[in-house]
RNA sequence: GCCCCGUUGGUGUAGACGGCCUAACACGCCACCCUCUCAAGGUGGAGAUCACGGGUUCGAAUCCCGUACGGGGUGCCA
């Protein structure tokens, strides 16, 4: 057991980006790796965009991702009287000051201000307002919102675990609004009197929030908290060619993988990969060996590319090193969804098995075992296998042969063999098994068709051959 | 505009002390092998003047400065 403690906080705003569960994937495996506690906090401020099903969401993908975290859920909205008090205490020391702009107006000026090429940010309008007016402006029934009065010379810096020392003028930052005119309080407020309340050690966060922490450790600081957590800011994740990961590469949120057949065990290994990697240089690995390599001193600071063809290769991996029940248990609901009601449970494990050496994710699994379940009328050839058996000598023959052989022999994969067959009427088995693979499974490739007829068993095996022949060969 | 961060092959990483880097591993790509299909697996290959330009040094991907490019911030979003 450590002293290390460290927070996972995101805004339930929406579905959980994948750049949000690797945020969170390193603060848990610091945590588990330093022997420290991983706490979750909701940062729903903004009551205009958080939801309730976002924070729903977000505890269900963690569990999916197995990133337990330790005590109960911290809700921000929940705390807003620590936040407004915190605020009056900075207003009554003169650290902060009421400001009565309204939004609009600010805006307007930032507009202004930019246009001119002067610089932007709030112009302190407030910021020396007297007490009688204050009451004036309050009188005239304006909004009053509270700003924190930064430095004006001097500069902030910190030390960040990735980055090294990170420094910046206060000249170059505005004062910023710590409580809304509607009365909530702002992320950075509720994030500095958290982090300190709740006895964060280690701020582990995305590249995005860098430039706030100057701000929020000015809050800390003016709060009282002599004290600093560590930082260590981690490179965002990008879509293929540099620019933001968004719908347009593909799936963005855990939800979408989880519903494409990746396991979560494979999404955390290809996640941690992002921006870390053990020193052996080995990249296929268990949770426990994530846990006992992780190291923040490791993380890069470049910004890393989602690639999601490499996450496919690592779900194979996965699904290969699964045992074949703990397979078929992931596979079922894929399967359910698509054939639910005549699942034999014991052929299932059969053909997953079969499936495991081959797949990429547990959709296609299901996909791949489909035609064993399917009644044999039900069994369409695709167009795909219609057309490279349309350039084909032979077929007719070929499946009479492999009718009459299948009539016959012995019911044991060994004597289904029908490479002999095919042979036999000197065809090649590399070109011409494809006829086979299409009368059985509906396409030129699946599972291996020997296995695959035994699993069926004779009868429908021989059926769905006739048929075949009626459809391929009349 | 201003501020901050970053920059090793298409992609992710390795490369603590500058020399063992004529740059390694993995994904992807190509070829071959294996093979009842498709995969998986195996072997091999192509692909990086370590963004660029200056320094420092006997020696730099590794240190310093500048430039370019990319990203982030500049919000009463987080």
């Amino acid at each position: 057991m450590s002293d290390v403690r460290v927070r996972f906080s995101p805004a339930p705003t929406g579905f959980l980006h994948v750049g949000s569960a690797r945020t969170a994937l390193f603060n848990w495996l610091y945590a588990r790796h330093t022997g420290g506690t991983f706490l979750l906090r909701i940062e729903d401020t903004d009551v205009t965009r958080s939801t309730p099903e976002a924070v729903e969401q977000i505890q269900h993908v963690l569990r999916w991702l197995r990133l337990d975290w330790d005590g109960d859920l911290v809700l921000q909205s929940h705390r807003f009287d620590l936040y407004l008090a915190a605020a009056d205490r900075l207003l009554d020391e003169g650290l902060a000051y009421e400001c009565y702009c309204t939004e609009e107006e600010v805006r307007a000026r930032n507009d202004e201000a930019l246009r001119t090429g002067a610089t932007p940010g709030y112009d302190g309008r407030c910021r020396d307002l007297t007490a009688a007016e204050r009451a004036a402006r309050a009188a005239e029934g304006r909004p009053r919102s509270v700003r924190f009065r930064t430095p004006d010379e001097g500069e902030s810096s910190f030390d960040d675990l990735v980055r090294g020392t990170v420094s910046v003028a206060w000249s170059t930052i505005p004062d910023f609004v710590i409580v809304r005119s509607n009365g909530t309080p702002v992320f950075f407020l509720a994030n500095a009197v958290d982090d300190a309340d709740m006895g964060i050690t280690h701020v582990l966060r995305g590249e995005d929030l860098l430039d706030s922490t100057h701000r929020v450790l000015a809050l800390r600081q003016a709060l009282g908290h002599a004290d600093r957590p560590v930082y260590a800011h981690l490179p965002l994740i990008l879509g293929p060619g540099g620019a933001k990961l968004s719908k347009r590469h593909g799936a963005t949120s855990v939800e979408e993988f989880r519903d494409a057949g990746y396991l979560p065990d494979a999404l955390v290994n290809y996640l941690a990969l992002l921006g870390w990697g053990p020193a052996d240089g080995r990249e296929v690995l268990t949770r426990d060996e994530l846990v006992a390599e992780f190291d923040v001193a490791r993380v890069t600071p470049s910004a890393a590319t989602f690639d999601a063809q490499k996450l496919e290769w690592m779900n194979g991996e996965h699904i290969r090193r699964l045992g074949v029940a703990d397979l078929a248990g992931e596979v079922l609901p894929f399967a359910k969804q698509r054939y639910g009601g005549r699942i034999e449970i014991r052929r299932f494990e059969a053909a997953v098995a079969l499936a495991q050496e081959r797949a990429t994710t547990l959709a296609q699994i299901a996909q791949q075992c489909e035609f064993l379940f399917l009644p044999d009328d039900e069994v369409v050839i695709d167009d795909d296998a219609r057309s490279t058996i349309a350039g084909l000598d032979g077929v007719g023959a070929l499946i009479d042969a492999a009718i009459a052989h299948l009539e016959t022999c012995e019911w044991d994969v060994e004597h289904i063999d029908l490479r002999p067959v095919v042979t036999g009427l000197g065809l090649k088995p590399r070109t011409h098994m494809k006829v086979l693979y299409a009368a059985i499974e509906g396409r030129t490739a699946g599972l291996p068709l020997f296995e695959s007829i035994h699993l069926l068993g004779r009868e429908a095996a021989l059926t769905r051959l006739r048929r075949a022949r009626d459809a391929l060969a009349p």
